[in-house]
DNA sequence: GCCAACGTTGGC
DNA sequence: GCCAACGTTGGC
């Protein structure tokens, strides 16, 4: 099983609106690099709901991957997978918490800042259960939406 | 809303 | 195939 990013704007997608719909189809990806990440994604394999173009910028929630790669109806050359929401993390992760956390320096969020969709790390994934998971509030300012 | 970083397009 | 121009993403 592997572990994703996927980014969207919370005027766009937001986890509130996933965890209202219990799922959603992810479309609208039109990055080659993106595509083939979707590509790659199995049912069962779970990803991070990252908040992108907010304040904060924020891992919010978790998500599973229900449906794998399937062309877009509308724009054929690119492909949508289906996500159902898992959880909204109590302690949401901010950009800049994630900057401040050694275990979590090498993630692709860090240095590919405009990749859209993206893996995680097997030790990352659980480095952020650890840090999203408990009640212990990192940044106050994390909790608005 | 600005702008830096990055991806894509197209002229040559 | 190079690279300038342009468009988009996303942090701030």
């Amino acid at each position: 099983m592997a572990y994703w990013l996927m980014k969207s704007e919370p005027e766009e997608y937001s986890i509130d609106d996933l965890a209202r719909e219990r799922k959603t189809a992810w479309d609208g990806v039109r990055n080659y690099q993106a595509r083939n990440f979707l590509k790659e994604m199995k049912k069962g394999d779970l990803a991070l709901f990252y908040r992108s173009n907010a304040a904060p910028s924020a891992i919010v929630g978790e998500m599973e991957i229900i449906g794998e790669a399937r062309p877009d109806p509308r724009e054929p050359d690119w492909v949508i997978v289906d996500v159902g929401f898992v959880r909204k993390y109590p302690t949401p992760l901010s950009l800049d918490d994630i900057k401040r956390q050694k275990a979590l320096d090498e993630m692709v969020l860090l240095h590919n800042s405009r990749l859209s969709v993206q893996p995680v790390s097997p030790a990352e994934w659980s480095e952020i259960q650890r840090l999203c998971s408990g009640r212990r509030v990192l940044s106050p300012e994390n909790h608005a939406l």
